[in-house]
DNA sequence: TGCATATAGTACAATATCGTACTAACTAAT
DNA sequence: ATTAGTTAGTACGATATTGTACTATATGCA
């Protein structure tokens, strides 16, 4: 590899660790009271893929140790906000279901961030989130395979 | 904005999410018994930009409050890695100066992270990171802008 | 100069993250 | 059926993050 390009590969980790802060602030800003995005990141995975996963399921699809989902998903149990039933199918473990009130705290939010997305595209038009998403969808793979070996 | 493409933007922060904490626990496995990425983050932004800044400074750089700073700090100073000193222009401040052994932790880091990044580079070759690269830029100034407003 | 206000850093408390160790339940192989 | 090994979840403790409140110092302005 061409010595003048390994600093790129710092420099893109370095600008993602940034946008990753910046944005975590950003979406926190906008959730009710205690909430924080580890909550509304897991309300809103179990819609968009589907609940009644366990509490494993969701800890290996966020990449963080069973117990820091336990402690996330007691904060969304103790508002209400997810249900967590015996898992019919392994008596050693739990599913983790969507109330109604989680689907409209995570509608709500999703309601608030359309407009501050909008405001995003007059900088950064959509074109351009579409040609940079292929890449970054291509590292997360590759990252996440790369993380057990 | 064509109601399609809305979509985009929350994948966007969504990759950038996993694909930060897959690259911080990558970054951790390399470092040295008790550090974490924030101490690394700092020492090399010490070494790129300059030391004998203030924690001041540094929290403003990483967007992080000033006792989050505090705290990391104190990390590297327990370990030797950065010396305190009094700021001679401003009696209520300090600066923050690496030490020797600071400076060889980030380098021997550095030398580790070189064959990984090559790796990387395999899948996802310099070309397409120099392509993503300015979007990310803009973007993370953009929100920085943003979040103060 | 004197005083109101702002700023740099820290102490402390609340909560978050995560590793270790444990229990209960499952699985596989005999 | 028994049992060794594995897996799901939690309890607990160590450390990390962050907001609030405080002290010491600096700054601006009358």
């Amino acid at each position: 590899m061409d010595p003048t390009v390994l600093p790129n590969y710092f420099k893109l980790f370095n600008e993602i660790g940034i946008i990753e802060q910046l944005s975590r602030n950003f979406l926190e800003a906008q959730l009710p009271d205690g909430l924080i995005a580890p909550h509304f990141v897991v309300l809103n995975h179990l819609i968009r893929v589907k609940d009644g996963q366990t509490p494993l399921d969701l800890a290996r699809a966020f990449q963080v140790p069973k117990t820091t989902m336990t402690h996330t998903l007691g904060g969304l149990e103790k508002r209400g906000l997810v249900e967590m039933r015996p898992n019919p199918k392994d008596a050693r473990s739990k599913q983790v279901w969507l109330t109604a009130s989680g689907r409209g705290v995570r509608d709500d939010t999703i309601a608030r961030l359309g407009p501050k997305f909008l405001e995003v595209s007059h900088t950064i038009p959509p074109d351009r989130i579409g040609a940079i998403l292929p890449v970054l969808e291509e590292l997360r793979i590759y990252l996440d395979a790369a993380r057990d070996r």
